[in-house]
Order: C-alpha cells, then structure tokens, then sequence
DNA sequence: GTGCAACCTAAAGCTAACTTGAGGTCAAGC
DNA sequence: GCTTGACCTCAAGTTAGCTTTAGGTTGCAC
C-alpha cells in the first residue's frame, strides 16, 4: 500500500463518475472513510472505487444510503477488503435483486390479467376488487404491491 | 351517475390507503380533479379509486408523479374511463415492468459473475474493470448501469 | 517563488413528495 | 341550535440526497 495507491478526491470521483461533493457527503455520512494529507486533504484507498460503485448500484436498486451502509458496514475496518468480503456482500445484493423481480413479475402477471379484463376501470379488476367490492380487507392495491 | 358515487376526500382516502394529504397535493399536482360542493367541499369519482391506485403502482415501478401525469394526460378529460382507455395505459406499463425487469437481469447476471470471480474487490471484475484497467471508457460502474 | 487548479469547510439551497400546523368552515346527529 | 368530526386553505416544515456558494488553503509546475 504505498503512496501511488492513494487517490485524491477528484481522481475518485473520476474514476466512480461521481461528483467531488457526493463523494464528500458519503464520507460525511460514513459511507467511506478518507485518509488526510498533512495540508488536510483528503486520501482515499483504491479500493474505495469499488465501495463507491458498490454503492451506485445499490442505489439503483433502490437502496438507501441507510441501507447500504449496513451493507457496508459488514466489510472489514482496518484492511483493504477481500475476495470472499465482497462475496458475502454481492450474494446479499442479488437476494435483493431477486425480491424485486419476484416483485416485478408479479405484478406483471397481474397487469396482463388487467390487460385481458379491462380492469383497472372495471368492477371485476383483479388488483383492486377486494377492496372495492368489500371494503374490509385494508386500503389500496395492497394485493400487487405485497 | 348520481350523487351516491361521488365519494368525499376522506372515502377516497380510505378506498385507497392515501393519506387526504397525499390526495390534495396529487390534485394540486393535476394527478386528480374533483368537483365541489356547495360548501366548497371534493367530491370524487369512483373511477378516481383507479386513478389513484394506478398511481401507487407507478411509483412502486419507480415513476416520478410528472411521468405519472404523462401517462394519465392519455385518459379521457371529460367522460369516465373505459376498458379500452385503460387497457392502453396498462400496456404502457407493462413496458416499463419489462424494461426495469431486463435491467435487473443483467444486473444479476453481472453480479453473478462477480459472485463467482470474487470481483467487486479485484483487478479482474466484469463490472468495473474497463475502467479501471483502462480507466478510458467513462467513469464509474457504466457497463452495468446502463 | 509564483500562479492556478484542485482542494478545504460550513452553511445554505434545491427537488420530490409529502406532512404538519394554524385558523377557520361544513354538515349530520342529538 | 349545538357539538363534533370531517373538511377547507395556505404556509411552513420534513427527509433524502445532493449541489451551490463563499471564502480560504494546498500543492505541483514553471
């Protein structure tokens, strides 16, 4: 780990596509943590590159930062992080990504019932009707959005 | 369609799991219209329950109210929606479940990959490594973002 | 040793999507 | 006719996730 391996913000922020000031808000919210020159500037690891996209797609996921950061928080402290470090944590994002599109396809399959029915303006909808018909079984279309 | 089905801000609420709040500001917003009372007070369709439940699955989808709007500005202004009206909408929708869903796809594919070389931490991942080897095809997780 | 881009902090501003609060009105039951 | 809960408006507040602004410092190149 010597000098060379230590980027300068603008350099991550190249390197992730991220703006200098969100990387500086992440760190403020703990998301990654920086190294300081001895003129206080900041030094980040290279394996933060990784921490950043990690969090770029888990935000496209839909994650919070809150969330991710829980996430992270299972990567190791002092070390740079390893192999199966990033396993764990790549395995619990694709739990994530299998829920949404267990999510998705379910209300897919609903939405072409609609489709075929003519629901969503007809008594006879499949996502809303219970609700519609009786009235008891709690607001809204609760029976595609789970 | 007489006075029976035109539902108070509060029914309407109840009906769809919104709070009132949520059902102004949508009207504010020019997602709902309501008639008024002599008293100045909404009075709602019942095909506004779909209008608005239509609107929760959309944003579950990820669509912001100003794309949500675009969709319903297809629905007829002054008449009650028919089948065919919101058979259209939905198809529409169906598209956005199938993009978002091929996206995600390819994101776990990706991570599936990953998962196996234990990327996301080394030289060799699929997702960042153009730009980290080459560090010249554009920032950041780009390739599985799309 | 000087210039200037890149860096620093702290605070304020922004957008989306609402909620909350203040102060007042409406309408239905007793 | 009075109480009470549902309704009204308008303005301000809230959270997330940043960006912008202002005013100042660092560090590398010449």
């Amino acid at each position: 780990m010597d000098r060379d391996d230590l980027l300068p913000i603008g350099e991550l922020a190249r390197r992730t596509g991220l703006a200098v000031s969100a990387i500086r808000y992440y760190e403020d919210k703990g998301l990654v943590q920086a190294l300081r020159t001895s003129g206080n500037q900041r030094r980040f690891l290279r394996s933060d590159i990784r921490r950043l996209s990690f969090i770029l797609i888990a935000q496209k996921l839909g994650l919070g930062l809150a969330e991710i950061e829980e996430q992270l928080a299972k990567l190791p402290q002092g070390r740079t992080p390893t192999v199966s470090d990033w396993q764990t944590i790549s395995r619990s994002l694709r739990k994530e990504i299998d829920t949404r599109i267990a999510l998705l396809n379910r209300t897919r399959m609903k939405l072409d019932e609609c489709i075929g029915c003519g629901c969503l303006s007809l008594q006879r909808c499949q996502l809303y009707n219970r609700d519609d018909r009786a009235g008891a079984a709690g607001p809204g279309p609760r029976y595609v959005l789970g």
